[in-house]
DNA sequence: CACCCTCTAGACCGATTGGTCTAGAGGGTG
DNA sequence: CACCCTCTAGACCAATCGGTCTAGAGGGTG
């Protein structure tokens, strides 16, 4: 367990306060202060600035939760069963700190009207879980891996907005076990 | 077609600029610039400034989306077509401005970590709705009303997150489809 | 007319914003 | 030692932030 390098630090505490409080609601003073680096380090190790910090933290999440949708299928039996594995583990994922926090994709998406890029590494992230969604929508036989995986991709986004309204993973919860319950999928 | 009150202006602006940028993402000077009224006018009709003009947008646009969804049910046969429709007419309503806007309960719910009373609004309306499509799922006869209302609200709110990443829709569109066309509900 | 009240108008405030820039610490290499 | 390069440190900047405050326009009423 060594000590992360200045440049992982400023993304692990990045990718948090703008989940918790949006891509405008953050300053980098307030990233700056909670990591413990000065301001230099920043513009060094991200010379695009505010922008390209939360660029690559988002891809950096994306990643993470990516990893985190292939471990819930691996253990699977059906499509189903690795949605709704994928809904708990989120909800899992998104309460490990003491506020729940947004979907990274969520988190720029409001910025995107102002600087474009960000709603390109908000689609870059959304597409790389769909198409690994459709994946096992192929694997299990799905008769619509497209649809399937979208449907997927909408449900949890909701339940996440749901859960981040009543700060508890409930609303995931639930949606778990509606996906178990309901002939949703075959 | 009169000329609306400043009130009303500063609502309608602002409602439109939060769903657009985000809460943090917008200043007052830019809502005041757009409903062309002096800072003098807004902390008038709002004391509580920038948070409660805010609140009241939000609750506001809350109550035209509930009107939509109730029209979107009247023509409805059955809960899935009412659902359906839900979704056809949230994507007509979000794509009316050159820009698609983001649902308000999303707009609001970043905010909400600095500032507990706009959480308190975004859940007062998503309760408003989803006991209004809670109605509607018993009216018409489903087994668990409650747990179908959360279906389709989850299902709209990711929809139109996906809407927000690729500025269309189309997402929503397909939502529609899919509802009609799977056995996800009675 | 005077008086009142609603609302507009915008100057002004301290705090904070993202970004730039210079200075230098510190390790590796010749 | 000198030199270089990476990275830290933080002062500094103009611009903007949300909010407060005073002044007065303008209609209604006595």
């Amino acid at each position: 367990m060594s000590e992360p390098s200045s440049r992982n630090r400023l993304l692990n505490t990045a990718a948090s306060l703008f989940r918790r409080k949006g891509y405008d609601g953050v300053g980098l003073a307030e990233i700056l202060s909670e990591a413990g680096l000065p301001k230099g380090s920043l513009y060094h190790h991200f010379p695009g600035g505010k922008r390209e910090l939360a660029e690559e933290a988002t891809l950096w999440v994306g990643g993470i939760i990516e990893n985190v949708v292939a471990e819930a299928f691996v253990e699977a039996g059906t499509f189903r069963e690795g949605a709704a594995n994928t809904c708990r583990a989120i909800a899992r994922l998104a309460t490990q700190q003491e506020r729940l926090l947004a979907c990274p994709v969520m988190s720029m998406l409001q910025a995107a009207s102002q600087d474009p890029e960000l709603r390109q590494v908000a689609c870059t992230v959304l597409d790389k879980w769909k198409r690994r969604l459709a994946g096992y929508a192929t694997q299990f036989g799905c008769a619509d891996p497209e649809a399937a995986a979208e449907q997927v991709l909408v449900m949890v986004q909701g339940a996440w907005i749901l859960a981040l309204a009543d700060q508890s993973g409930a609303p995931l919860e639930r949606l778990a076990e509606r996906l178990l319950r309901d002939p949703a999928f075959q």
